[in-house]
DNA sequence: GTCTATAGGAAGATAGAC
DNA sequence: GTCTATCTTCCTATAGAC
């Protein structure tokens, strides 16, 4: 195998422990299967990462700032109020849609870090760059626009995220397009109303 | 050890493995901690299950049916429709907030059947069951009450269970009890606007 | 039905040549 | 840095005595 810094190869397991775990679940993501995916011998594993957990810290770490990126851009400030949380909610739920095992495995990977002692920064950390994505963008409509709060920002940015995050995972497992729309035009017709 | 006929050894080591579980987790949870926790040999674990997945599939289901029994009482109707909402997630939160190592599980549980092969109808059965326990305390609302619902049944209970769900995984990494109650609050206010 | 003992395999991690 | 080969441990599952 062509040789590679160390910080290379370390970005390559990475991705490769985060094609493996999304396509098979984090149980059979084995450091074998990880060196396999990558292209490389088990030992060039151990020789880039002290241990697994070390690469799955590095894999948490990575996906977070993704998945935090993806909720990012779906909420752009749009022309009308509606249009934002309207178009916000689509934007995410293409992503959801066309992405399914990434968002399976973001939620697998919040609870091995809630179980595995010295990990559970790491599931918050998630969490609260959630929040201050929805909070920094209501904060943002609230200043260009001349919005009336009837609730908190931290208490509307909490709703959004919890709001998001469940249907997202009942999507998952249940499936059904046509129900997700439903439930998030109710949802937005409340964000609507909550900000009027 | 006591002799025991093997049905009562099936409850017994799904109990065992639900404890052990909640406690460590599903990773850690091997035929070996489950056996010692219910205080048999590895052998009589053999004896009554074919294999560990057998065992898994019985303690997905005793979970499921508790938990919907959880969500069940909580739902009870009460004096006013406010009032049904508010006790309904009070009580519900109460068990959260007690057990929050139970709910962990019920996550993790989940995704092990989404991910294992032959299990995801185990998943689906789960939500289908929360949505059901949603939709016929609507529909009992609806019958008694004269009330007018602003969106379909189906819709409300698949957003109610979303919520719910949302704001319990929520809750269960971040913590902070009172950004629950204040985020419960505007859904209570939103769910009384929508039965209006 | 329950036990001890063990088969058989896969996991994480390391040794040492190149 | 990368490899093959191996160590050690732990897993699920079985065998066979009681």
């Amino acid at each position: 195998m062509a040789r590679m810094p160390s910080a290379r190869r370390r970005e390559q397991l990475t991705e490769a422990a985060i094609t493996t775990m999304a396509r098979d679940g984090v149980a059979k993501a084995t450091t074998r299967a990880i060196a396999a995916e990558a292209g490389v011998s088990l030992s060039v594993f151990h020789y880039c990462f002290d241990s697994k957990q070390a690469l799955i810290e590095s894999v948490i770490t990575a996906l977070t700032d993704h998945s935090v990126t993806v909720v990012r851009e779906a909420l752009r400030p749009r022309a009308t109020l509606e249009e934002t949380v309207r178009a916000g909610f689509a934007a995410y739920w293409e992503h959801v849609r066309d992405h399914p095992d990434e968002h399976m495995l973001t939620y697998e990977l919040t609870q091995y870090a809630l179980r595995e002692p010295g990990f559970g920064h790491l599931a918050r950390r998630q969490y609260e760059l959630y929040g201050t994505a929805y909070s920094e963008l209501i904060e943002q409509l609230h200043r260009s626009r001349d919005l009336q709060l009837r609730v908190p920002v931290s208490v509307l940015a909490r709703y959004l995220a919890a709001v998001t995050d469940g249907l997202t995972l009942n999507y998952l497992v249940l499936g059904d397009e046509s129900a997700w729309n439903d439930v998030l035009d109710t949802v937005t017709a409340h964000i609507a109303a909550l900000v009027a």
